[in-house]
DNA sequence: CGTGGCCCCTGTGGGC
DNA sequence: TGCCCACAGGGGCCAC
């Protein structure tokens, strides 16, 4: 589900919501969302403890209860709520995650699928509702990270983040690779970010064609694309990211950024540009729409 | 090593 | 109406 844009805009609301709290309470419906550096098995890479056959028994993870909540940062498509005393939780939304924030009293917009629930307190005592990660499909996940340094070694593995990425970046990361242009982008070590809609719309904004080797593009051509990316994405940011159909804001709300896709979702129709037939291809094992007029190849 | 293929999981929409 | 298949904003792991 969520690309940058999705987090993102997650984020800003959790800031405005939790940022000062303190974190009375938490309760874990599933234990294999989470993972913690002592999982002898999942370590920082989540495995999958369904199919042990006996779970083993690992330290309790440390959920920040009893913690304060002083900043809610994002790298990518990557979350982290940190405390007070250098603690944090690491979310990853994955396809279908999502964070819920309903207030004091209120009811939770969808009930199942909700894997973990923190209860707030505000600076002045009074209940601040709550925090709720809900994941159908769970292919998201929480880490807990005991010190600002394993936040920062997580987040040094990620390229740098797609609202500031420059040409020399994606040219120095992806300059020689032989895979197509749309793999290249999904690739979080080279670009952290971009996903599924924002690497086509990125790729028609820039008109490049998704199938292009990385290895043969130009200088100019990275920088047009990295401008690219960091326009499209920034865009949908203000606009409060994309809802296809799951994606939603901690309040509940949807994104806007949808209206303004000019390939995603949109092959068979014409081209917002020069109105041939966009047409979709499987790239990288994922749905790619493009224009075979406007997007050129470099063969 | 870089890369493509497969897998994890649930829900939904379209075709029959 | 119901069943079945294809597909969905992601990414880890494993052969080549």
């Amino acid at each position: 589900m969520p690309e940058l844009p999705e987090v993102e805009t997650v984020r800003r609301s959790l800031e405005a919501r939790i940022v000062g709290c303190s974190v009375t309470g938490v309760i874990v419906r599933r234990r294999e969302v989470i993972a913690t550096p002592s999982d002898p098995e999942g370590g920082f890479s989540r495995q999958r403890p369904a199919k042990r056959r006996r779970p083993k028994r690992v330290a309790k993870p440390d959920l920040l209860v009893g913690r304060s909540i002083e900043s809610v940062r994002r790298r990518g498509k990557q979350l982290a709520i940190v405390t007070d005393s250098g603690h944090a939780v690491l979310i990853h939304l994955g396809m279908t995650g999502e964070l819920m924030a309903p207030g004091p009293g209120e009811r939770l917009r969808a009930a199942d699928h909700c894997h973990v629930l923190w209860t707030l307190r505000a600076q002045d005592g009074q209940p601040a509702g709550r925090l709720v990660f809900r994941d159908p499909r769970r292919f998201g996940g929480i880490w807990t990270l005991p010190t600002p340094n394993a936040l920062a070694a997580r987040w040094d593995e990620l390229g740098p983040d797609g609202l500031t990425v420059t040409g020399a970046e994606l040219a120095a990361r992806l300059g020689r690779s032989a895979r197509s242009l749309k793999a290249g982008l999904l690739d979080q070590t080279a670009v952290a970010g971009v996903g599924n809609i924002y690497a086509d719309e990125s790729l028609f904004d820039a008109r490049l064609a998704p199938a292009n080797p990385c290895k043969r593009l130009s200088a100019q051509e990275w920088d047009s694309l990295a401008s690219s990316i960091r326009r499209i994405l920034s865009r949908a940011v203000s606009l409060g990211g994309s809802t296809i159909r799951d994606y939603r804001a901690p309040d509940g709300s949807t994104g806007k950024a949808a209206a303004r896709h000019q390939v995603y979702g949109r092959a068979g129709l014409p081209c917002p540009a020069c109105d041939q037939r966009l047409i979709s291809t499987t790239l990288a094992q994922r749905t790619t729409v493009w224009c075979p007029g406007c997007q050129t190849a470099n063969p």
